[in-house]
DNA sequence: TGTACATCAGTGAACGCGCGTTCACTGATGTAC
DNA sequence: TGTACATCAGTGAACGCGCGTTCACTGATGTAC
C-alpha cells in the first residue's frame, strides 16, 4: 500500500537530512545545549523559520540523531561477537570493529559520548535507552557461549553492561586518539584488548556463589 | 613568610567561592558551554563586570571546578583500596565509598560526568589529566597486592584504567539513581560489586602471556 | 489533456530579549611617612 | 596616631549582536474533475 513518495516528500526528506547532517557537523565543536537553531539553518542555507517544518526544536533534532548514531551499531556488535568462537580472535575482531566504526563515523561517536551525560534530558534518556538495548543484546549473545552455562539472567545482564561500558570507553578513547588528545590508536587498541581479556578471564572463573560478599 | 590575608583578600576569596558555588549549582541543569557569565553573577548578586576580577571567562571557572570536584576523591580511593585486604571486603568498601561520595557531592560528580566528553576543550583536558592521575594512583596501590607479582608496569596501568573507568561509570549510575532516572541505588551497587568481582577474578587468573592474541 | 483549487515547504521581515565585553567611576581598605 | 596617597573589588551604563519565535506570504507541486 506504500505509494512512491512525491517530489515534495523527496525534497522535504532531503532538507531534513541536510539539517541532521549540518547539526551533527556543528556538534563536533560544541555541545547540543549550546547549538543554535539559526546556526543549523544557516549551514543548510534555509531560513530559520523553515526549521520548524522538520523539528519542534533543537533537542528534538538531537533525539533523531541518537537513533542515527547508534542504530547501525547493532549489526557491528552482533558480527563482532558471533563471527568467532575463540576468545582472542573474538576480542581482536571486536576491538577492530569498534576502531573501524569510530573511523567511519567519528561525529556520531563524539555526539553520543558527549551527550550521554550532557545537558539535554530528552537526548540523555534516548541514549540511555539505546545503550540498555545494547546491553541486553550483548547479554543474549554471550548467553549462547559454553562458559555461560549456569549463569543467571541477572549475571548475564551485568556482563552485558560491563561489555557495553567497556566498548563505550574504548570508542571514546579511539576518538580522542584520532584528535591527538590522548594515547595513540594502537595503544588504545592494546589496552582495550587486554581489558576485554581481563573480563573474559573473570567470566571463565565466575561462580554463582562467588558474587556475594562475605558478611 | 605567609602573612595573614587582608580584609580585601578575604572578601575577594569569598566572592570567588560564591562564583564557583553558583556556577556548580547552575550546572545541575545545563552544560558548561551554555552557562552564561551573567547568569552566574546574577545568582551571586554582583555586577557582570565583576566576574572578570576572578576569572578570564566561564571556561576558566570550569577548570577551577574540575580541581575542586576531583581533588577530594584521592583520599577516598586510597582508603577504599588500602583499608581491606580481602577481595569481597575491599569491593564492598570501595562501592560504599563511591556511593557516599556521590551522595555528599552530587553536583561535582554530575559536573565531571557531563563535561568529561563535553564541549569545552580546556575542561575536558583538565578532567582527562585528573583521571589519568587516578589511574596511576590506583595502579600503584594495586601493585602492592600479592596477586600483582610479576605484572608489568603496562599491565598494572591497564588495570588501573579499568578500575577508574568502572568507578566513573558506577558514580554516574549512582547519580542517575539519585535522580530516579535509572535503576535504584541498591541495584547499582549490586551490579558494581559484581563487576569489580569479575575484574578481580580476571586479575587473579591473569598471566603475562595470556594477553597477547593468537596471530 | 486542461483547468481550478488545495496543500505546504520555505521566505523574509519583525519582535523583544539577554548576551559578553568595555569603560570611566567609586569608595572602602591598605600603605608610607 | 594622623594624614596623604595608592590600590583595586565591585559598579552601572552603554555597545553591538545574534538569538528563538511569530506571522502573513509565495509559488511550486499535487489533486479533483
Amino acid at each position: 500500500m506504500s505509494t512512491t513518495p512525491s517530489q515534495r516528500d523527496l525534497q522535504k526528506a532531503r532538507t531534513r537530512r541536510a539539517l541532521l547532517d549540518a547539526g551533527l557537523a556543528l556538534l563536533r565543536e560544541q555541545s547540543l545545549s549550546s547549538l543554535g537553531l539559526r546556526e543549523i539553518t544557516r549551514a543548510v542555507g534555509i531560513s530559520p523559520a523553515a526549521f520548524y517544518r522538520h523539528f519542534r526544536d533543537v533537542s528534538d533534532l538531537g533525539v533523531a540523531l541518537v537513533e542515527e548514531s547508534l542504530g547501525s551499531l547493532h549489526e557491528v556488535i552482533r558480527s563482532g561477537l558471533t563471527e568467532h568462537t575463540e576468545d582472542a580472535e573474538r576480542i581482536d575482531h571486536l576491538v577492530g570493529a569498534i576502531a573501524a566504526y569510530v573511523r567511519a563515523h567519528p561525529e556520531h561517536i563524539r555526539f553520543v559520548a558527549s551527550e550521554r551525560h550532557g545537558g539535554v534530558a530528552a537526548v540523555r534518556t534516548a541514549i540511555a535507552a539505546e545503550l540498555d538495548r545494547f546491553a541486553a543484546e550483548v547479554a543474549g549473545l554471550l548467553a549462547e557461549d559454553e562458559v555461560s552455562r549456569g549463569w543467571s539472567a541477572e549475571d548475564l545482564r551485568m556482563l552485558g553492561e560491563t561489555y557495553v561500558d567497556n566498548m563505550v570507553m574504548t570508542a571514546s578513547a579511539f576518538l580522542e586518539a584520532a584528535q591527538g588528545e590522548g594515547p595513540a590508536p594502537e595503544a588504545v587498541a592494546h589496552t582495550a584488548r587486554r581489558q576485554l581479556h581481563l573480563i573474559s578471564l573473570g567470566r571463565r572463573h565466575w561462580t554463582a556463589s562467588g558474587q556475594t560478599s562475605g558478611a
